[in-house]
RNA sequence: GGGCGGUUAGCUCAGCUGGUUAGAGCGCCUGCCUUACAAGCAGGAGGUCGCAGGUUCGAGUCCUGCACUGCCCACCA
């Protein structure tokens, strides 16, 4: 019995259930439409956890509000593509399987480069659905009929397509220069894999003798001072006086013995720093390898990959670089050379991987020359084709773009997509191929692939056109792409935003415009661009505030989470903290309020369907009478229909739906998730639950059903729309909800099916709204004096009205309401102001007060008066000084002068009642 | 060294394009088990919007400076 709920509200018991049943009933499975569908489309692409990831609540913050713009999107009718994913993710996996080899005592290297990738899929086979499976107990409404893993053979198609194009077009290349190498993870790493730490270090100064003169020598500074070991000149400024004698000459390498020469060259940014001359060390430092090129400097590289000293490094060598660091500094030391040791703060660079310090080294890497595709990116960006929200990261965007460098995109790894191209062992030359080469195509010797992966950005950088089928030009290709929206946060940006922003707007390079982006849009979205709108969120902070972070222990698994509070509680806690731009402290405390929420909606429908139980039987009202209220996708107006306003409070409740419909729609149509949040959550429990739930109570039970029968359909209708205004933020109650109010049997499989509902201008009265805030005015107020009065709860009171004739009408039609909800017994009307009596409460529009022997507490009740003339008062001064302004009146527009006015008056019949009721208080104290 | 953001109630945060009385949740105080809901109901207290100037008829909102604070980027030994 659908109608027959808990007491309680338990997430637990329905949440699992629904999950399980979209996923079952591939209800967000879309069809590829033909390629001249008129249907507005709506694609996003999930940017693609790692297969080694476990869900955090940055994933859960992102996938909720993807959430709630797809299904928002659906209901508006969009055929709508949730497009899910994973990332192979090469050094993340690879050290999760080697971790787990560890274990075993073994190493990769022991069983071997096949058998290792085939242990790689294995692990994925069993843990790399885990965070899939976290997604669809968060109800994302994903296609799962259409998950790609980012090293499926369609997407390895792409990848080598991709590659061989721009190494054709030029835009690969290969070559040995510095890169970033962890010695850790024993491979190449690109510039935005490491992460700066400005850290306490120290700088050492060292003398190395100059050749031919005794006593003289060269000075030179340096943080590193193992790679002197690998020097092979020094540098000094053209035009710097010291040195200008010593051009042309040789300095004594210390330790080593090598004579090597003393060059001019700009290497120096700042010859003020230091001494004004450097070691140039061309194997070890990218500037130094730069200088190197310029000055024909022989390269000697005194490290391996592990960052061991080699031979190269002679006396040193075998010793790991920070033991040879120390080693080499007592030489120094002993020998003389060391002239000075100071404190220094060194910006380190370390693997965002593992934390190893970065080792600047020679070695051969493949590389996109990414100048030209950056300028393409710019282009998009700066014409309006992608734009960013916030917009205040397109500036980031600009700042990063037009500073790039060359990308290295090789790995020395295992686990990823082999670089496509394959070397000759007889004549040494290179292949690149989609497929792989007999033989050499130069001398038809045999071949070898490059042992060499790429950079797992490499292949997500092709997202989206990648997964519909790129390069092939598939149905989904032209259906889909480009995608609408990407929903993402900051920290890939660069990693990935920007990289597929390059790669698709070049590989789809030409294509011609495409559909619009949004309902009744004029505007067509352009061919090449993979996403039309990026939305950056923000990042998710623990209650303090701080960035959740593993070593800090503050990391909050939203599964544990969810367990607690439902994932309907935590989905509405993040959107109704999204706000855009700013960060989200997490708290418990707020999911614990939308929790209760929740079990307000709950408790409301339980009260519903109590009352709805009762009266169908009594044949009072039935289910068929609502039944035909069209909900369905595609209705023009999918509001409330069949709503009979014959009440004050029905045309308010009316009103209000729609305006909420309204403010919701424009809300989300601008990402601004939390204002959507609030909006709702407002309106269900401040008004629909708080007010019209208590006035339209007497209704239900009333002896004639013709004045019942509009009740229910109008409690029962604006209650079943509200759920269908909520179901994108809290996709499960509402469904649960729905279904029982149809009593199991809804006119469609599900919630997210239907309409959203759309504001209908006709349907909003602002006469209504005015008239309900007066009384709830009246009511509150008669509240108060109560609660001042301290009368009993219980005990019914007479009360006086004082009001103009509308007014009056107003409180007599809804007499019984004031009786009900502020506990009274009988309303007098008087002609005569009441601001005299004793405990009277007067605003503008009234004056009230209650007939109750108890005597006012006269101090108390001077306080709260004058408390309140004051603040009138400030706002009566200021109010009268902007009206007597000439410049205020000429320029404010028409609607705030009025405004003003009208609250000046309001101030002024106040100040006096306030006035008079302080001096009767006055002279009941004499 | 560049760039971006934050500073609003005891706490955590909203406040979009400057416009009538600055809001929410939690916490706090008072009273209620009123048959939908004590995860609730009713009432209430609490803010010189970081500081100093400026623009404007009008500033929490725009500009300048300062203080504190967070983040991103960067090949100055």
């Amino acid at each position: 019995m659908p109608h027959d709920l808990p007491k309680a509200y338990d997430p637990g018991a329905i949440e699992p259930r629904w999950a399980e049943y979209w996923v079952r009933e591939k209800l967000f499975h879309v069809d590829t439409p033909p390629a001249d569908t008129t249907r507005p489309v709506f694609t996003l692409i999930l940017p693609p956890p790692n297969v080694t990831g476990r869900l955090h609540m940055g994933h859960m913050l992102n996938q909720t509000e993807m959430d709630i713009v797809i299904r928002w999107h659906r209901m508006r009718g969009f055929l709508t593509l949730w497009l899910p994913g994973t990332d192979h993710a090469g050094i993340a996996t690879q050290m999760m399987v080697e971790r787990q080899l560890a274990a075993e005592g073994k190493s990769r290297r022991e069983i071997g480069r096949e058998a290792f990738v085939a242990r790689v899929w294995e692990w994925r086979q069993h843990y790399g659905g885990a965070i899939l499976e976290q997604m669809r107990r968060l109800g994302a409404s994903v296609d799962w009929s259409r998950e790609y893993f980012t090293m499926d053979e369609r997407m390895s198609r792409a990848v080598r397509e991709a590659f061989v194009r721009l190494y054709d077009e030029g835009l690969i290349y290969r070559g040995k220069y510095i890169v970033n190498w962890c010695p850790r993870c024993i491979t190449a790493i690109s510039d935005l894999e490491v992460v700066h730490e400005e850290t306490p270090g120290k700088m050492w100064e060292i003398r190395y003798p100059v050749i031919g003169s005794k006593n003289e020598y060269i000075v030179v500074a340096t943080t590193r001072p193992e790679t002197m070991l690998g020097d092979t000149a020094v540098a000094v400024n053209s035009a710097d006086e010291r040195y200008r004698h010593l051009h042309g000459r040789k300095v004594l390498l210390p330790l080593m013995n090598r004579e090597i020469p003393i060059i001019t060259d700009d290497i120096l940014a700042n010859p003020e720093f230091g001494t004004g001359a450097v070691k140039v060390t061309p194997s070890h430092d990218p500037n130094d390898f730069e200088a190197g090129l310029r000055n024909n400097l022989p390269q000697i590289e005194v490290m391996n990959e592990t960052a061991q000293m080699n031979a190269n490094a002679g006396p040193y060598q075998g010793l790991d670089r920070f033991e040879a660091r120390q080693k080499v500094l007592e030489d120094l030391e002993r020998g003389g050379f060391l002239v000075s040791t100071k404190d220094y703060v060194v910006p380190l660079g370390k693997c965002s991987r593992c934390s190893t310090i970065i080792e600047p080294r020679l070695s051969t890497q493949w590389f996109v020359k990414i100048q030209p595709l950056a300028e393409r990116a710019i282009d998009v960006v700066e014409k309006g084709d992608i734009s960013f929200v916030p917009e205040n990261y397109t500036r980031t965007y600009f700042e990063w773009m037009r500073n790039i460098h060359d990308w290295c995109i090789s790995r020395q790894l295992w686990w990823g997509h082999r670089i496509p191209a394959w070397h000759c062992k007889a004549c040494a030359g290179i292949v690149v191929a989609r497929e792989a080469p007999e033989k050499c195509t130069q001398c038809g010797g045999p071949v070898e692939q490059d042992s060499d992966v790429l950079d797992t950005w490499f292949s997500s950088g092709l997202l989206p056109c990648s997964a519909l089928g790129w390069p092939e030009q598939t149905p989904e290709l032209d259906a889909f792409y480009p995608t609408t929206l990407l929903v993402t946060s900051f920290d890939i940006l660069f990693f990935w935003v920007a990289r597929m922003i390059m790669m698709n707007c070049h590989f789809m390079r030409g294509r011609g415009p495409q559909r619009a982006p949004d309902l009744g849009s004029a505007e067509w979205l352009k061919g090449d661009i993979p996403f039309s709108t990026v939305y950056i969120h923000a990042l998710v902070r623990d209650a303090e505030g701080q960035k959740m972070s593993k070593t800090k222990g503050n990391v909050m698994d939203p599964i544990r989470t969810i367990e607690r509070y439902g994932t309907d509680a935590v989905r509405f806690t993040l959107a109704a903290m999204a706000a855009p731009g700013t960060d989200i402290a997490f708290s418990e405390s707020r999911t614990e309020s939308y929790r209760a929420f929740a079990n307000k909606i709950w408790n409301a429908a339980r009260f519903l369907f109590m009352n709805v139980d009762k009266a169908q039987p009594a044949g009072v009202w039935s289910l068929d009478e609502f039944k035909g209220a069209q909900v369905l996708v595609g209705n023009t107006n999918p509001g409330i229909r069949g709503f009979r306003a014959e009440t004050l409070e029905d045309r308010w409740i009316l009103s209000r739906f729609n305006r909420v419909a309204q403010e919701i729609g424009e809300a989300l149509a601008t990402y601004r998730f939390h204002e959507a949040a609030h909006v709702i959550y407002h309106f269900f429990w401040g008004e629909y639950c708080d007010w019209y739930l208590e006035l339209i109570k007497p209704r239900l039970t009333a002896a004639d059903p013709e004045l019942a029968r509009p009740a229910y359909g109008n409690l029962i209708g604006i209650f079943e729309g509200a759920l269908r205004l909520l179901s994108p933020f809290m996709p499960f109650i509402t469904e649960e909800l729905w279904h029982a109010v149809y009593d199991g049997q809804p006119p469609a499989k599900s919630i997210a099916l239907v309409a959203y509902p759309q504001p209908d201008s006709a349907q909003m009265d602002p006469e209504a709204e005015t008239g309900m805030a007066i009384l709830q005015d009246l009511i509150v107020s008669v509240r108060n004096i109560r609660a001042e009065l301290k009368v009993e709860p219980k005990q019914k009171l007479a009360i006086e009205v004082h009001a103009d004739s509308g007014v009056r009408l107003l409180f007599e039609r809804n007499r019984g309401a004031v009786e009900r909800l502020a506990n009274v017994e009988g309303i007098a009307f008087v002609g005569q102001s009441l601001a005299k009596a004793a405990g009277a409460r007067s605003t503008a529009r009234f004056d009230v007060r209650v007939l109750y022997e108890r005597k006012v507490d006269v101090s108390a009740e001077r306080d709260r008066l004058t408390k309140e003339l004051m603040k009138l008062t400030q706002q009566l001064t200021r109010a009268s000084a902007q009206l007597g302004n000439e410049a205020f009146l000429a320029r404010a527009p028409e609607k705030v002068v009025e405004g003003l006015k009208r609250r000046k008056a309001e101030v002024e019949i106040l100040i006096g009642k306030i006035r008079t009721a302080l001096d009767e208080l006055d002279l009941v104290k004499q």
